[in-house]
DNA sequence: CTTACGATCATCT
DNA sequence: GATGATCGTAAGC
């Protein structure tokens, strides 16, 4: 399947948030391919989105969050997980969308040995998680996933249901934003920590 | 079912 | 010194 260009990356976060919806995240490991279809994402911007990291302008950590759109921000959060954006808006004008949760396509008994002893429904089924069992670190922050051999995302085969909107989890700022995307319906959306949204059967 | 908390560290005040 | 875009476990209802 193609990849996204660098053109898909460049428009607002939440644009680009619900498109990446049903795509396809792709990690080379080894020379094996571990993917798993996008079902969940949240969309941050800058100094207009008080919840984001970009907000108090740009700092080591968030730079490439003001850099061309298209790339990898990875950060380590609560001391413990890795976590996966992928950057977006044009260059100078800070975004990301954090990738929250995949269903497992192929590489499944890898990803499983990646992350300890999990079934397929909990091998990604949230933000710390998906990159463990892909095996995201910091080594990948700033990759460009218009061109990396190592993590990339291609435009999904089959159409996506309901989508549905909730705030961002974890957040106390901009909470009132409904800025959290995912797949109605889908098994593999994480659980979460919400102040009191839907949540899927 | 729900809520509470510790782990553990980069970043910021 | 405090906080946080999390997770797994433990305890309570």
């Amino acid at each position: 399947l193609p990849r996204f260009q660098r053109r898909f990356f460049s428009e607002k976060s939440p644009t680009v948030a619900r498109r990446l919806l049903g795509s396809l995240l792709v990690r080379i490991l080894d020379g094996r391919r571990l993917s798993g279809r996008v079902v969940e994402v949240e969309a941050y911007r800058g100094i207009s989105d008080p919840a984001s990291h970009a907000y108090r302008g740009p700092t080591g950590r968030t730079e490439v969050m003001f850099g061309e759109p298209g790339h990898a921000y990875v950060y380590f959060s609560y001391g413990v997980h890795y976590c996966l954006n992928v950057t977006t808006e044009p260059k100078g004008a800070p975004g990301a969308v954090l990738i929250r949760a995949l269903e497992p396509i192929e590489g499944v008994p890898v990803m499983i040995k990646n992350s300890g002893f999990r079934s397929r429904v909990e091998l990604a089924n949230g933000p710390g998680k998906l990159t463990r069992a892909l095996k995201i670190d910091g080594r990948l922050n700033g990759a460009d996933l218009v061109r990396s051999k190592e993590l990339f995302l291609e435009r999904g085969s089959t159409g996506v249901g309901k989508v549905g909107a909730t705030s961002r989890i974890g957040i106390t700022k901009a909470v009132e934003r409904p800025w959290r995307f995912y797949i109605e319906g889908s098994r593999f959306v994480s659980r979460g920590k919400p102040s009191g949204q839907p949540q899927n059967p």
